[in-house]
DNA sequence: TGCGCCTGTCAAATATTTTGAGCACCCCAG
DNA sequence: CTGGGGTGCTCAAAATATTTGACAGGCGCA
């Protein structure tokens, strides 16, 4: 048995916060003291990491397990949510200039993403908030509508200010940013799948 | 080098995820779907278990990784702490009659327990609140001193209602109970050492 | 083109974990 | 006391993960 864990992609998900942090297999494998082919295997789940081999990795991306397991928490069951039960995504949502952003973009999951297939957040872009170019590569398609405030989103060499009522949707390949350019806060409900977290 | 985490200690972890569950290692073994020796070997911090099989035994214990690992969470720096600031441990906290319990008691930690090796807790008790026979073994010390309503301890075989203003300290090797006695919610300010989560 | 540097992947040797059986101990009923 | 059933721990073999160094492809630049 080649124990992998079909459920929730470690692999899948180091990549993503890899990427998020900007660094190659090789420079995390630096910072967390382990062998860069480790990294390799890892995400492309050729081994089930020991706790305190993904404890050293982690460290390099400056994550607790916590963070790293929190999409794995328990989702609440649905079909209705209330406003309590919208899971918090913020820590997990890997911001490319996070250093500024801190506090300042918030991100709620309705339901349980993974099993749906579907991600639906509601997102709320604080005055200044400013996701920077996120090159993800989540090979997913995303939506969105803006509810509140104004958001300027650049999608390739696409620019446009979105209001209230007007809404965006494309390929998440490209890179693409997202910016508030109201003096309050915006915003928005949006949807992504397959899920990227 | 034999890959032990220092900081987190999983197998006293899951030593008290397993007794809290009332379970012996074999017994949570069988429902893992694991041999009973890993559990043995895990507890005993002897290996440092893959993710996958770390996952199957969290599986016998109705946990997820995020529940496990929540307490490694990022707490907040200190020495001083905001309302915002304390952690919610109600989800972790085993209460043994936890059925009809749900949501009824409340536990916020100060700061973090593990590096201060003091556990420090703010606890609400909804009316009729009632931990039941708490058997935990942890080898440690605890008090309380009572803020609000009415609390029913019991220690070994001493009972007694605290009211605002009074306290209680004992080993916490003796089996003891809490229970809500007045007719709304009873605060209490609790402390261990060494932390029990 | 060819060099240098980057990227991620692969394979073989080594180290660790996982496995399943067996051990010692304790408690209780016969 | 003796057998059955429980507890947790130990051991050696088998399976897996980790490590190391080599490899192929991409990109920029002389």
């Amino acid at each position: 048995m080649t124990g992998i864990a079909p459920e929730f992609d470690i692999g899948a998900r180091l990549l993503a916060m890899r990427r998020a942090a900007r660094l190659s297999q090789r420079q995390l494998a630096e910072r967390a003291g382990v062998p860069h082919a480790q990294i390799s295997v890892i995400e492309t789940n050729r081994s089930s990491p020991s706790i305190s081999t993904l404890r050293k990795i982690l460290t390099g991306l400056n994550l607790t397990m916590a963070d790293f397991f929190d999409g794995e928490r328990a989702a609440p069951e649905g079909p209705f949510f209330g406003r309590d039960d919208l899971i918090d995504l913020t820590s997990k949502v890997p911001v490319s200039g996070a250093q500024d952003m801190e506090g300042r973009i918030t991100f709620r999951q309705i339901g349980d993403a993974r099993r749906n297939n579907l991600q639906m957040l509601h997102e709320v872009y604080e005055a200044g908030a400013d996701t920077g170019e996120t090159r993800l590569e989540h090979f997913s398609n995303e939506g969105g509508y803006v509810i509140e405030g104004a958001l300027e989103v650049t999608v390739g060499e696409d620019v446009r200010v979105l209001c209230p009522g007007e809404s965006y949707l494309f390929d998440s390949r490209i890179p693409h940013r997202f910016r508030n350019v109201h003096d309050g806060r915006t915003v928005v409900v949006s949807a992504c799948t397959p899920p990227y977290l």
